[in-house]
This record gives C-alpha cells, structure tokens and sequence, in this order.
DNA sequence: ATAGGGTTAG
C-alpha cells in the first residue's frame, strides 16, 4: 500500500529521499476503525490531496475544528496532512495542539520538523526551538533560516550572525535576514558593510536597507540607497517618500508622490501623516479627503492630529465617521480627551471600548493621575490587574509616580514586587521609576537598595538619586553619588547640577558650590539656568551672605522668576532680613499672582511689624481676586489604608485615642523644656497658625495616629501637603525622642528625617 | 496540499 510516490527533493544542498511511510496509516485508533473497513481499497493519493487542501482551507479560515473532523475522518493519511494539521495549528495559535500532533505523529519529514521549530520561535519560545533544532535528523536551508530570523527577531545578533556563519548553504533569504538582523537591532553601519559585500541584492534588502536609514533619520544616505535600486516596486518608493515626509521636508515628498508610477494607501497615508506631525493640519486634512481609498491608519493618523491640535470636536467626527475602529483608534481618542482635561469623556469611551489593550490602560490611568484624581488612577490600575492584564511597562511607570505623588508606599511596593518577578526593574524607565518612588515615599534606604540593583543606569537614574538624597538632607551622600556618578564616566547634565548644587546648600558647603556653579559650563558644557540660580541664591544667603546673593540675583543674564526670588526670601527669613523679604516676596505675588501661601506670608510679615492696614489690604486683595486658601491637611499610610487629617480634625474614630495621647505628650515635652513656638513670620502657613489650633496641626495628628498604629522600631511616614511649621518641626524632634521613634515628614518642599530629637534639614527648610 | 526572509502609513 503506497500512497507516496517517492520523489527527490532538493533543499539547498542537502538531497534525499522521502521513504514511503507504510505504518502511517495503520497506527493510529482513529485510522484503524476506519481502515478495517475499507482495508482493501487504496485511496487515490489525488484524493488525499484534495482532502488535504481542505484541511488547509478550514486553517486558513480559522475553522480548527471541522479541520480536525475531516482528519479524524481520513481513513489513509501521508506526512503532509499530519504537517498542514499542525501548521494549521501554529496559524491559529493553538501551539499545544501543534505540538501534541508533531509528538503523535508516526513519522515526521524535514518539513514537519521545520513547521515546529518555527512554531516553537512564534510562540517566543526560543529555548524549545533550539532543542528542536539540535535535535533534528537532518537539516536545510530552511531550518537555518528560522533559526537566525529567530534570534535576529529577539535581539539576539551575536547568535544569529553565528548561525549565518555555520550554515552550510546561504540563499538569498538568509542574505536578507542577516541583514535585516543588523537593520532591526539599530546595527545600520555593520548592515552597510554587510552589503557592501555582494554585488546584487532582491528588491526587499535594498528596501531593508533604506528602511533603515529611514527610522535613523538619515536621510540622504536613504535616498542614496534609493537612487540606486535596479528595479524599484512599490514599497521602495513608498519608503522613501515616508523618509522625507517625516522629516518634515514635505515638498520633497509630494514631488516623489507625484513621479511614484503606483500608488497604495501607504503612499497616501505617509503624506497626510507628514502634514499632521508638521503640524499642517489643514492640508493633511485636504489630502486626506482626496485619498482614493482610506484605511484605519489613514483616520487613527488624521485623529492624532486634531487630538494634539486640541480640535477633540473634529477628532470627534471622524471617529464617528470611519467605517471600522481599532484599539488604536480608541486609545488615541483616549489620550486626547485626558490630554485636553477632558477626563469624562476618556472616561466614557474606555468605558465602552470592545477590546483593550495595555495603551487604553495607561492612557486612562495617566488621565485620572494628570487630572489630579490621583486614588481613581490607582483605583484603576488596580483593576486592570484583576481584570488579567499583564503588567506593562507604561501603565506601571504612571502608575508608580502616582504612588510617588502621593506617597501610596504599599501599593508602591506591591508594583515593585511585580515588576521584579517580571524582569523590567533592571534598567530604563521602569527602574527610574521604582527608584523616584522610593525617594519620594521618603524610603531613601529602598531607595538606595534600588539603585544598587539597577544594571543599566542612565544619566536619569543617577539623577533620581542624587536628588532623592539632595531633598532629604544627605547632601554628603548626594555629593559621594555625584563622584562616583563621574567615575563611571556619566556626564552629568542640567538636573544633576541642581541637585549637586542644593545638596550644597544644604550644608553649608558655600565654596564647593560656587566652584561646580562656575566650573559646570566649562566642564560639561551646561548653561546656568533659573534653577541653578535658585541654588546658588540659597547658598549664598543661606550662608548669611544676603548681599551676594541680591547682587547674584540682579546679575542673572535672565528676568529672575518666582523660585529664584523665593529663593532670596527663604534667605532673607532665615536671618531676620524683613525688609529683603518683603522685597522678595512681592516680587514672588507679582510672578505669581495665584500663590495664595504668598499673601498669607506678607500680611502674616505684615502683622509683625504692627501694620495692620496693609494685613487688611492684603486679606482683602486676596477676597477680590478670589484666591483660596489652601487648606493644609497631613496624611499616613497604616496598613494599606490611608488616613487623612485636617487641623483640629474629630472626624477620625481614633480621634479621642489621639487627642489623649497628645495632652500626655504635651506634659512630657514641657518637662523637656518644650516651648510653644508662635514664630510664624515669613512662612507661607495659615488657619493651623492660630496659636489654640497650633497643638492639633494635622502632622500632629498624623503622627500621633502613626505612634499609636504603627509597631515600634517601623518609621511613621507622613506626607503634609503645604510646609511644615515651625511649632511642628520642634514638636517632631522632642516626639522623635521621647518616644524613640524615627519620623519621616514630607511636607510640599522637601524631607524631614526625624531621629532622636534631630532633623535631617538642619533646622532650615 | 505542508516549512523559511523583508520593506512602507497611525
């Protein structure tokens, strides 16, 4: 009984012979029940040929099941049905029931093995194919091929140029993977040298090539490679039409649009989406509604332009209008509307979004974080998970600094902990984002663990820390960072300046400050910015060199903005200047006629020195203009929950525990000599200063609660939302010592690291 | 009838 014919088959250079399989069709259950009664007759092996071509076509169709019925059916079968069953499988990613029928089947041919390698290679299953691929009997062109598109496809250029190396026989194919291999992994001079070693190439690697210059933005090289294609087709003209197009350089580009002899919906597209990121918004939208033909690309490209322009209305009708919409098209409505502030309507959409994907995530969670709804974007993120979405890199880096926003710590850590199982905390945004949350939760020792852990630091992840340490008062850590930061041969830029710069002045350090302050231009090229300034003002003043610090303020080659003459009036407070800082901070209220912490601190600055009219003007300003207050209010995180207190706050059921603990507390620290400090000029503090309300400023509270909720030997962490004031700083070190605690205090400038009746800041904030 | 590469638009 043979149904196949034996044929020579040539695969590069390797030539053998088929054997015709009789145990087949004999050894399977399936087969025998049918085989019994039909045993005498021999299927025509052009019947199992068109039985075969079935099974495909049900493949094709996605139609797995009658697939199999008709296979299950077949009372004699060859290699190739066992083969088009399973790649029919693999095309509808049913891997395990490919690999059951590869394992099953009585005898496999070169082909089958190749259909599993690659199997195993689209199911991002690298290891299995490689043992596959060592174990195969026999191996051709094909199987080489697969394996170093494989490794090319995961980054992998070293194994794949090893497999290049080995394979017996190179086609044109393995030519144009090792190539694009180079062109993918951002190799563009080695895929240069690569073809530069052959005289012809097909069509696709001239295109690979140009394709690469392209997403290098190197254009002329491009259109170098462009001018010499032998024979050009469509996707070649296309490409560099894109080239110019996304450059901005769109009269080239309509000139290659009109000399292409063919154009897709490629063609068309490229140019509108060449008008919209050069922001002609107009003529993409003229040449958009002369596209013969529109696809979903050719709106979601159209929508993103309007929904960066603002027009969320025109953005609007367009989605409405097209006839088809994927997820993209959704998430770009998404993150327009939450980009415009328009929360509600993103809201809506997602809501009644078919199908998302990780971008409607992040995009709807960065929304609500923007928008200020910092709990709903944590809400949702935690519902993304429950709901089986994997983790993902831009979802979890809002999400983190979110956390970070608002010290949710737990929930920080929880993200942390997944993302370590997962493997993204090594390097890049992800890990930056691990290592600001901790900094910012005011967990700078996680921090630091953090840093340690993360393989590959940018200048990003360097910065992180140093001003992690700069805010927390460890100015000679942050110092020690920035050393070793130019050991490792980093070169530092504008941000790493300021927080070497504030780490100076928060220790006094007036001479190695004004050293880096003029040497950073000479050494790393970086240009004195309003921050920089900011520093050295603080610096300066801090030091008691007020005078120096006005002239350097004067001197700026710039106009001096709020923060810089805030700068000077922290200064100015510090030693007593009231006249300076009077000067400064209406110069801060006329930067910012909205800081409402700036009228309270002048009329406050005002009632000191018993000018009541002007209180009255200042209060009465800020009437008028309509500025609120602020209203200050301190929160802590005790198991997984936040609690939220407000000055004089009853509200809390422990509120009768806390406010016991404090009368004791009071007794204790007046003992210690504890005086109530009303010293309150020059701070930009309000409502909790009235001297009764003083004893229950919501830190207090807060940090009452922590002392009762909070098992010894665990730091109480407590964010306040405006400044902390001067009665709360020295009633946070008597705490810290009478109760043996250490008490970390973020308030809306900076960290106060309380430990054993001492602060981190040093007694200046 | 079954297996391998690649390029262009959001």
């Amino acid at each position: 009984m043979k149904v196949l014919v034996p044929k020579r088959c040539c695969f590069g250079q390797i030539t053998f012979l088929i054997k015709p399989n009789t145990k087949t069709f004999t050894s399977f259950k399936s087969v025998e029940t049918t085989s019994t009664t039909h045993s005498a007759k021999i299927v025509p092996i052009s019947q199992i040929v068109q039985w075969n071509k079935s099974i495909a076509n049900f493949m094709k169709n996605g139609n797995y099941q009658s697939a199999l019925c008709l296979f299950n059916s077949m009372n004699q079968r060859t290699v190739v049905s066992w083969n088009t069953m399973m790649s029919g499988y693999l095309y509808n990613g049913k891997f395990d029931k490919a690999r059951k029928m590869f394992d099953e089947m009585p005898e496999r041919d070169l082909v089958s093995w190749n259909i599993m390698v690659s199997g195993c290679v689209k199911s991002k299953n690298l290891g299995a194919a490689r043992v596959l691929f060592d174990q195969m009997p026999v191996r051709d062109v094909v199987s080489w091929n697969v394996m170093l598109s494989a490794y090319a496809q995961n980054g992998m250029v070293d194994e794949a140029r090893r497999v290049f190396e080995m394979m017996p026989v190179k086609n044109e194919i393995s030519w144009n993977g090792m190539l694009a291999a180079y062109v993918g992994n951002g190799m563009i001079e080695e895929a240069r040298r690569l073809f530069d070693c052959r005289s012809s190439w097909e069509v696709v690697s001239w295109n690979c090539l140009m394709g690469g210059f392209l997403k290098n933005k190197r254009l002329d090289e491009a259109r170098w490679v462009f001018d010499r294609i032998p024979v050009k087709d469509l996707v070649s003209w296309n490409t560099i039409i894109s080239c110019y197009a996304q450059t901005g350089m769109l009269d080239e580009a309509m000139k290659l649009f009109e000399e292409s002899p063919v154009k897709d919906v490629f063609t068309w597209t490229a140019i509108v989406s060449g008008h919209v990121q050069n922001d002609m918004l107009d003529d993409a939208r003229r040449i958009f509604d002369e596209m013969p033909e529109k696809n979903v690309v050719s709106f979601n490209s159209m929508i993103t332009g309007y929904a960066k322009s603002n027009r969320m209305d025109l953005a609007r009708e367009l989605f409405e209008a097209m006839p088809s919409r994927n997820t993209s098209s959704w998430n770009t409505m998404i993150t327009g509307y939450a980009q415009n502030g328009d929360i509600e309507h993103a809201r809506n959409l997602f809501d009644k979004m078919p199908y998302r994907d990780c971008i409607s995530w992040a995009a709807i969670i960065a929304g609500y974080a923007q928008s200020g709804n910092s709990d709903e974007a944590l809400q949702i993120f935690i519902e993304m998970q429950r709901g089986g979405e994997r983790l993902n890199r831009s979802a979890s880096t809002t999400v983190l600094s979110t956390c970070a926003n608002i010290a949710s710590l737990e929930l920080g850590k929880q993200i942390h902990g997944c993302l370590y199982k997962s493997g993204f905390v090594s390097g890049g945004i992800v890990g930056n984002a691990v290592l600001a949350m901790y900094c910012k939760c005011g967990c700078i020792d996680e921090a630091h663990c953090v840093f340690e852990e993360i393989r590959e630091r940018d200048v990003v992840t360097w910065n992180t820390l140093i001003h992690g340490y700069a805010r927390y008062g460890f100015s000679r850590k942050a110092l020690e960072l920035f050393e070793t930061m130019k050991k490792d041969r980093f070169k530092p830029d504008d941000i790493t300046m300021v927080g070497v710069l504030s780490a100076c002045s928060h220790t006094g350090l007036v001479d190695r400050g004004t050293e880096y302050f003029y040497s950073m231009g000479r050494e790393y090229g970086i240009i004195a910015n309003s921050k920089h300034y900011s520093c050295m003002i603080d610096l300066l003043g801090r030091a008691g060199r007020l005078d120096d610090a006005e002239n350097l303020l004067k001197d700026m080659p710039f106009e001096a903005d709020a923060a810089t003459w805030g700068a000077l009036l922290g200064a100015s407070r510090i030693h007593g200047n009231t006249k300076l800082g009077e000067k400064a901070a209406q110069m801060v209220l006329a930067k910012e006629p909205w800081n409402a912490g700036m009228y309270i601190l002048l009329s406050n600055l005002y009632a000191a020195s018993g000018r009541w009219g002007e209180v009255r003007m200042m209060r009465l300003k800020m009437r008028d203009t309509g500025i609120k207050k602020v209203p200050g209010y301190s929160w802590i995180e005790v198991q997984n929950r936040t609690h939220v207190f407000t000055v004089g706050d009853s509200a809390h059921p422990q509120s009768g525990r806390i406010y016991v603990f404090l009368e004791d507390l009071y007794l204790r620290m007046q003992r210690e000599g504890y005086v109530t400090s009303t010293k309150l000029v020059l701070h930009d503090v309000d409502e909790e200063e009235k001297v009764q309300m003083l004893k229950h400023h919501s830190e207090k509270l807060a940090v009452a609660f922590g002392i009762l909720n909070i098992p010894d030997g665990r730091p109480i962490r407590v964010i306040k939302n405006l400044r902390v004031c001067e009665d709360c700083h020295t009633v946070m070190k008597f705490i810290s010592r009478i109760e043996g605690r250490v008490i970390i205090l973020r308030d809306n400038n900076r960290f106060h690291h309380f430990n054993n009746g001492v602060c981190t800041c040093g007694d200046y904030w």
